[in-house]
DNA sequence: AATCCTTCCAACCGCACGACG
DNA sequence: TCGTCGTGCGGTTGGAAGGAT
C-alpha cells in the first residue's frame, strides 16, 4: 500500500508560478512564517498550490538572500571539490555556498561545471598518466558519485587533470624541482574564523618529509602510508605541481604547503575546516573514508 | 525568415527519513 | 513496534530562450 499523495494533484495548480502567487506566498511567509507545516500553508495563504510546490518555490526562489547565477571561480572550485569528495549531495554542497540553493547548485553542475570538469579530465586520461591517474580512477568524478567515496585516488586524479587545463585551474609554469612538503595544522584562529562556520578542527600532528623522501623525526600516526606516497620514491602524483597550480605560486624547491587533510573523514569536512590562504588540500582524504 | 538544435533552469516526482501517536 | 505524516533530498522533465543552419 503506497502513501497517500500529499495533495490532490488534479485540483491544485501546477507549473510556473505567477508574480501574483509569488507575492502571495512571500507576504504570507514574511508575516506568518511557514508555521512548521508546508502542507497546510497553501490553504492558509490562499494559494491553490501543493504544499511541496510552495516549499520549493520559497526555498529556491523567493527566500531572501538567494543568489542566482554569477558563480565565482571560487564557488566553482568549492563545488568541484565537494562533488568529487561527497558526490551529488547538493544540499551539503549548497550549505557551503551562502545564498545558493541545492537546486541551483545542482543545475549549475549539470549544465556547466560537469562539462567543464570533463573537459579538464579528458586530456589527462588520454595521456600517459601517473600510475594512479588512470581513466578508471577518474570515473567517480564523471559519473554520479556514490555518497560514500571509497576511491583512494579519485580526488587526486581529478585535481591533477584540472591542473592540465586553463579552464579551471591555471597550470604551473615550471615543473616541480623538489618536494619538500610540510604537513601542518591550520592556525586555530583561522579555523575559528572560517566563513563556513564549521566544526572545530581536531589537532593534527606536524609531519615533515625530508628531501630524500623519508619522514623526519615527528611520529606519524594516521594512515601515513598514503602521505608517504607524496614523497617516497617515484612520485605517484605531482603534488607540488598541483598545489602551485592552485596557489599560482611557482613550485620552488622549498615549496611549503599547508595541509589539513589528514584528520577529516571526507573532503567536505576537510575543506570546511581549512581556511588557508595557501593550498586548499585536494585529494588527500579519501583513503580515510 | 523558418526550422532545428542546444542550453538552461524552474518545477515536478518519488523515495527516504525522522517525528509522532 | 508499527503506521502515518510532513519534510528534505536528489534525479528527472518540460518548456522557454537563444543560437545555428
Amino acid at each position: 500500500m503506497g502513501r497517500a499523495p500529499c495533495c490532490d494533484k488534479a485540483s491544485v495548480k501546477r507549473g510556473p508560478w505567477s508574480p501574483e502567487e509569488d507575492e502571495q506566498l512571500r507576504s504570507y511567509v514574511q508575516s506568518h512564517g511557514i508555521g512548521g507545516n508546508w502542507i497546510a500553508l497553501p490553504q492558509k495563504a490562499g494559494l491553490n498550490r501543493c504544499g511541496k510546490s510552495c516549499r520549493l518555490r520559497w526555498l529556491n526562489y523567493l527566500r531572501p538572500d538567494i543568489k542566482h547565477g554569477g558563480y565565482t571561480e571560487q564557488e566553482d572550485h568549492i563545488i568541484c571539490s565537494l562533488y568529487n569528495s561527497i558526490g551529488s549531495r547538493w544540499s551539503i554542497i549548497a550549505s557551503k555556498l551562502p545564498g545558493r540553493t541545492d537546486n541551483d547548485v545542482k543545475n549549475y553542475w549539470n549544465t556547466k561545471l560537469k562539462k567543464k570538469a570533463m573537459g579538464a579530465v579528458q586530456p589527462r586520461a588520454a595521456a600517459s598518466a601517473p600510475s594512479q591517474c588512470t581513466s578508471s580512477a577518474m570515473a567517480p568524478v564523471l559519473s554520479p558519485a556514490s555518497s560514500s567515496v571509497t576511491s583512494s585516488s579519485g580526488d587526486a586524479c581529478f585535481a591533477a587533470a584540472a591542473t592540465t587545463t586553463t579552464t579551471m585551474y591555471p597550470p604551473p609554469t615550471t615543473p616541480p624541482q623538489q618536494q619538500f612538503i610540510r604537513f601542518d595544522a591550520p592556525p586555530a584562529a583561522a579555523a575559528a574564523a572560517s566563513p563556513t562556520d564549521l566544526a572545530p578542527v581536531p589537532p593534527p600532528a606536524t609531519v615533515t618529509a625530508d628531501g630524500d623522501g623519508g619522514w623526519a623525526s615527528d611520529a606519524l600516526s594516521l594512515d601515513d602510508v598514503f602521505l608517504g606516497e607524496l614523497t617516497a620514491g617515484e612520485p605517484l602524483f605531482p603534488y607540488a605541481e598541483l598545489f602551485s597550480g592552485f596557489t599560482g605560486a611557482a613550485p620552488d624547491s622549498k615549496a611549503t604547503l599547508e595541509l589539513s587533510a589528514c584528520y577529516f573523514p571526507n573532503m567536505a569536512e576537510m575543506w570546511a575546516a581549512s581556511d588557508h590562504a595557501y593550498a586548499k588540500p585536494q585529494g588527500l582524504c579519501n583513503t580515510l573514508t
